[in-house]
DNA sequence: ACTGTCACG
DNA sequence: ACGTACGTGACAGTT
C-alpha cells in the first residue's frame, strides 16, 4: 500500500510560529516557524515512509466558500510580521526540495486538501492529512488519517484521528462533526453559529439527529427548550456556519498523483537553504550531498626535516599565512607539559600540516617569530603553548574579530566564520571527523581529519579580508587592535598562572557539609513523614504542596515552583522550609564548589580555567571549567569556599575592585550634572540617591530609605521597569512608578541617556559602548510586547555593562604591563568582572597592592572618579 | 537536550 | 493586555 501526506502549510507555519522559540540566522532573519515546520515534516517522513508528498497553501483572495463575505476575511487576524517574511520562505526550501506546493484561486488550503485527500484514497493509497486545524478532523475515512502535531516544552507528539478516533473523542462521525462545529461556532474563525449553543448541547443535537437539517426539521422537539429556541431564531445562521466549516471535497484541481512523488529532498538546493537558514540540527541528514561552493584544498603532510626546512623558507618570505594549531586531548599531563602534536599553516591556496615531528614545540616558536601576518582561527590555545609570549607578533584572532561584528552568536567555529565572511560552505569538525579527537584521528593521516585540520587555517587566512573590512566599517578596529587581541594574552597567562587551591582544607570543607547534609536530610525525612529525593523539584512540590498543604501559588510549566524566594515565603508556615533551604543551600556548596573544584585541581596543585573572550552579549569575560567567576561570597557558609583560594608558599593575594563601576559609568555616559556632582562629593552613592529622590537631608536618610534607593540605583542600570521594582522591593506598581518618575525628575540626564539608547537601537539595531563595543539589540523590532520591552531593557543596560567591560578589560591590560614592567613577582589570577586577584611576592605585597590600585584607578578618565578597594591576605577570603 | 535552581557580577 | 528586572555557568533531575 502507498502512502500519500498532504500537509496544511499555513496551519503548520503558524504552529511552529507559536510553539518554537525566537529563532534568527545572522543576518536577522527569523527562521523559528521554518524550523518547527521542516521539523515536524521531517517526523511525519522518516516514520511514515511517504511515497507521495504535497503541501497546501491558502492564497490570500476571497475563497469561493467565503467570497460573499469576503470583508469577514478581511477581519481575521493579521500575520505578525515575524511570520509573514518566513512564508515565501517555506515554500522556496519546499521547492529546493521538489516538494510540490498546491494553490488555487478561490479555495483554501483546507479544500485543495479535502479534494486531493478523497481523490486518491483507495485501498492502494493510504492518505495522511498534516494539519493543526481540528476543522479538518471531517475529512478523517477509512483511508484517511488527520495527524494534528502538538508542540509542548519542546517536544513534538502526533494525535491521529481515524474516524473510530474522531468517535471516541467528540462522539460524532467525521461527517457529524462538520455539524456539531456549525451549531456551536468558532470564535477564532469567524464561524457565528447558533448563540447559546455550545460544544455540549451541539454534540447531543447532532448525536440524535445527525445533521442540522434534520435536527431543523424536528427544531421543536430539541432539548433543552433553551436549544430550541436558539435553533428556530438562527436557522439561516446555522446553514451559513455549516457551508464555512465544510470543507469542499470536489474543487477542480488538475493533479496527478505522480507529481508527488517524493523524490531526493537532500538536493544541493535545499543544502543551501539550510546553511542559509543555519539550521546546523538538519545538517547530518545531508551528509552524503556534495557540497559544491565546499572549498577546495590542496594539502600536504609536512613530516620530515628537510620538507619542514624548505616551508620554513617559504614562509620566512610571506606576507601572511593562516595558522592553526592541534592538542594532544587525550593525556591530560601534568599542566605545564607540552601538549601540541599538529600545526597547519595555509599559504595562499596551499596548506601544510605538519606533524609527527620531535621538534614540533620549537617548530612553532620559529613560526610565531615570523614578521607575516598570521591569522587564526583562536590564538590563546596557541599562544599558551608559547615559552615567550611577547615573541609572539603580528596575530590576529579571527573569531575575536568576528565576535565583535556580532557578539550574539553562539559559535564562531571554522564554519561560521566560512558560512558568514567567505559565502563558502564549509564542513563542521563534527561532520568530517564525528566525536573523534582531531589528534587521534591525524595520527593515521585520516583524509577528513587532513582535509578539516587544514580548513582552519586556509578560512583563517582567506576570511581575513573580508572580516577586518567589516571591523573598520563598524569602527570596531581600534577596540580590535588595541584592547581585545592584547587581552588574548593578558587571558592566556592568567589561565597558565591559575589559581592554587588547599587540597586539605578542601576536602575538611566537603566533610563538614557532608555531615551537616546528612542531619538536614534525616530531619526533613522526619517532618516530611517520608524519604524522597530533595533534589527534585517535582517530588519536593509533591511533598510541599500536596502532602503538606503549603499553600503553593507560583507554578512554572511543569509543577510547583520550589525556588527560593516561593520557599522564604512559606516559611512561616512549617518548619521543613527552613531545612530544607539550608540543605539546598549546603549541596550546592558540596556539589558545584566542594566536590565540583576538586575535580578540577591539577598536578601542580592549581585550577586553570578557561576565560572566554567570545562568549557575552555585553564584552564580559565569560568563566568555564570550572566557573571561577561565581564563587560564594553572600553567605557566610559558602564564602568559606574562599578560604580554600591561597597563593603559594611565601605569596599573598592582593585582591582589587572597582567600587560601583557601573553606577559610575552611567553618570559618565549621560553626564547627568546631579549624579556627577553625587559621586564627587559623595561618600555614600546609595545615601546621596535616597536624599536626592526622598527629598530628606542626608544625614536623616534611614537603612530603610537607602536600601529602596539602592533597589532603584540597579533598577537604573537593569533598563528600569516598574514591575521589576515593584517585586524586588514588595511595593506596589504604583509605588515603584513613583519612585522611578521621582528619579528621574531628578537625574533628568539619565533619563535622557536612558531614552536616547532605546531610540537608537531602534533607528540602527545596535547600541555602542564607550569604546564603540556593539551590542546588537534585533528583539527591539519586535511585534510581541514582551519581547520588545526585553530589547528596551538590553538597551539600556548594555553601554553600561559593555563600558564597564571595556573598562575592566583595559585596566588589565595596564596592570598586567605595570606588573611587567616594574619587575614585581606578581601575577593576575583571576578576574571576577569589577574585580582582579593578583598573587604576589610577600615583601611585594604593599607595593604591588598600590601599584594595582594606582593602574585600575587610572585605566580609562570618566567624568567621575574611578574607585578603586584593594586588600591584601592569606586567602581570597582574607583579601576580599 | 531541556528545566529548575542557584552561585556570581 | 501583555508579565520581567541585566549578564553569565554548573549541577541534578527529567525527558
Amino acid at each position: 500500500m502507498k502512502k500519500l501526506v498532504l500537509i496544511d502549510g499555513h496551519s503548520i507555519l503558524n504552529r511552529a510560529f507559536y510553539g518554537v522559540p525566537e529563532l534568527s540566522n545572522s543576518q536577522g532573519l527569523h527562521t523559528n516557524a521554518i524550523y518547527g515546520f521542516l521539523n515536524i515534516m521531517f517526523k511525519i517522513l522518516d516514520e511514515e515512509a511517504a511515497d507521495y508528498i504535497a503541501v497546501a497553501f491558502d492564497l490570500s483572495a476571497p475563497t469561493f466558500r467565503h467570497k460573499e463575505y469576503a470583508e469577514y476575511k478581511g477581519t481575521r487576524k493579521s500575520m505578525p510580521d515575524e511570520l509573514r517574511e518566513q512564508v515565501p520562505l517555506i515554500k522556496d526550501v519546499l521547492s529546493s526540495m521538489n516538494i510540490p506546493i498546491l494553490t488555487k484561486e478561490g479555495y483554501e488550503a483546507d479544500d485543495i486538501i479535502g479534494t486531493i485527500a478523497k481523490r486518491y484514497q483507495s485501498d492502494e493509497v493510504f492518505v495522511s492529512v498534516i494539519s493543526g486545524d481540528r476543522d479538518l478532523l471531517q475529512l478523517s475515512d477509512k483511508h484517511i488519517k488527520i495527524r494534528i502535531p502538538k508542540t509542548s516544552k519542546g517536544v513534538t507528539t502526533i494525535h491521529d484521528y481515524l474516524p473510530e478516533d474522531v468517535m471516541d473523542e467528540y462522539g460524532v462521525t467525521p461527517k457529524e462533526f462538520i455539524d456539531v462545529k456549525a451549531l456551536m461556532g468558532d470564535t477564532s474563525d469567524n464561524v457565528p453559529g447558533v448563540p447559546s449553543i455550545g460544544e455540549k448541547t451541539a454534540t447531543k443535537i447532532i448525536q440524535e439527529y445527525h445533521s442540522i437539517e434534520n435536527a431543523i426539521e424536528h427544531v421543536d422537539e430539541l432539548k433543552p427548550p433553551r436549544a430550541s429556541k436558539a435553533l428556530s431564531e438562527h436557522i439561516e445562521d446555522a446553514k451559513f456556519s455549516k457551508m464555512l466549516v465544510t470543507i469542499v471535497t470536489d474543487a477542480p484541481i488538475e493533479t496527478d498523483i505522480s507529481d508527488m512523488e517524493v523524490g531526493n529532498l537532500y538536493t544541493k538546493e535545499s543544502l543551501e537553504w539550510i546553511n542559509k537558514l543555519e539550521f546546523k540540527s538538519f545538517l547530518k541528514r545531508y551528509e552524503n550531498v556534495e557540497t559544491e561552493a565546499s572549498i577546495e584544498l590542496d594539502t600536504s603532510v609536512i613530516d620530515k626535516q628537510d620538507a619542514w626546512e624548505s616551508l620554513y623558507t617559504k614562509l620566512k618570505e610571506a606576507k601572511e599565512f593562516g595558522i592553526s594549531v592541534c592538542l594532544e586531548e587525550t593525556a591530560v599531563k601534568s599542566y605545564h607539559e607540552n601538549s601540541l602534536y599538529a600545526i597547519s599553516v595555509t599559504l595562499e591556496n596551499k596548506s601544510y600540516i605538519i606533524k609527527d615531528m620531535e621538534n614540533i614545540s620549537d617548530i612553532l616558536e620559529e613560526i610565531i617569530r615570523l614578521d607575516a601576518r598570521k591569522y587564526i582561527l583562536s590564538l590563546k590555545p596557541l599562544i599558551k603553548l608559547v615559552k615567550d609570549m611577547k615573541a609572539a607578533k603580528n596575530f590576529y584572532d579571527i573569531s575575536v574579530a568576528a565576535y565583535l561584528i556580532n557578539p550574539l552568536k553562539d559559535s564562531y567555529f571554522v564554519e561560521d566564520i566560512a558560512r558568514d565572511y567567505m559565502e563558502s560552505a564549509c564542513s563542521s569538525k563534527s561532520e568530517m571527523i564525528g566525536k573523534a579527537k582531531l589528534d587521534e584521528v591525524l595520527r593515521f593521516n585520516d583524509e577528513k581529519a587532513i582535509n578539516y585540520f587544514a580548513t582552519e587555517s586556509y578560512v583563517a587566512l582567506h576570511s581575513e579580508e573580508n572580516i577586518l573590512a567589516k571591523l573598520k566599517d563598524l569602527e570596531l578596529t581600534e577596540l580590535y587592535e588595541n584592547v581585545e587581541m592584547p587581552l588574548i594574552y593578558s587571558l592566556a597567562k592568567m589561565e597558565n598562572t591559575g589559581v592554587r587551591v588547599d587540597e586539605e582544607r578542601l576536602k575538611k570543607y566537603a566533610d563538614t557539609l557532608l555531615e551537616k547534609i546528612a542531619k538536614l536530610e534525616e530531619s526533613i525525612t522526619r517532618k516530611a513523614g517520608e524519604s524522597f529525593n530533595i533534589n527534585s523539584p517535582k517530588q519536593l512540590g509533591e511533598i510541599l504542596f500536596e502532602k503538606l498543604k503549603l499553600s503553593g501559588g507560583k507554578k512554572t510549566k511543569t509543577g510547583y515552583s520550589t525556588a527560593a524566594d516561593v520557599l522564604e515565603k512559606l516559611a512561616p508556615e512549617h518548619e521543613i522550609i527552613r531545612d530544607i533551604l539550608e540543605y539546598r543551600q549546603l549541596t550546592k556548596l558540596n556539589s558545584t564548589y566542594a566536590t565540583g573544584l576538586a575535580g578540577y585541581i591539577r598536578e601542580d596543585g592549581r585550577i586553570h580555567g578557561t576565560f572566554n573572550q567570545t562568549i557575552t552579549a555585553t564584552g564580559r569575560i565569560s568563566s568555564t571549567d570550572p566557573n571561577l567567576q561565581n564563587i560564594p561570597v553572600r553567605t557566610e557558609m559558602g564564602s568559606k569556599i574562599r578560604d580554600i583560594f591561597v597563593p603559594k608558599e611565601g605569596y599573598v593575594f592582593v585582591d582589587a575592585d572597582y567600587s560601583q563601576i557601573e553606577l559610575r559609568v552611567l553618570a559618565s555616559l549621560s553626564g547627568d550634572e546631579k549624579l556627577i556632582e553625587s559621586y564627587r562629593s559623595a561618600a555614600d552613592i546609595h545615601a546621596a540617591t535616597a536624599a536626592q529622590v526622598f527629598h530628606v537631608p542626608l544625614d536623616e536618610v534611614t537603612p530603610e530609605l537607602r536600601r529602596n534607593a539602592k533597589a532603584v540605583n540597579f533598577g537604573v542600570v537593569y533598563g528600569i521597569s516598574a514591575f521589576g521594582l515593584s517585586e524586588d522591593l514588595s511595593i506596589s506598581r504604583k509605588e515603584a512608578l513613583d519612585y522611578i518618575n521621582n528619579y528621574f525628575k531628578i537625574y533628568g540626564g539619565v533619563k535622557k541617556f536612558l531614552d536616547k539608547q532605546v531610540a537608537d537601537a531602534k533607528e540602527k539595531g545596535y547600541v555602542k559602548t564607550m569604546f564603540g563595543r556593539i551590542r546588537p539589540i534585533p528583539e527591539i523590532k519586535s511585534s510581541n510586547f514582551m519581547t520588545r520591552s526585553f530589547g528596551d531593557r538590553v538597551a539600556m543596560n548594555s553601554p553600561i555593562q559593555g563600558s564597564a567591560a571595556d573598562i575592566m578589560k583595559i585596566s588589565m591590560l595596564k596592570v598586567d604591563e605595570a606588573l611587567e614592567k616594574s619587575g614585581f613577582d606578581a601575577r593576575i589570577v583571576l578576574q571576577i568582572h569589577d574585580e582582579l586577584l593578583v598573587e604576589v611576592k610577600e615583601d611585594e605585597a604593599a607595593k604591588v597592592s598600590e601599584l594595582v590600585e594606582k593602574a585600575m584607578k587610572e585605566a580609562v578618565s570618566l567624568k567621575v572618579p574611578l574607585e578603586v578597594d584593594a586588600h591584601i591576605g592569606k586567602t581570597w577570603l582574607e583579601a576580599k
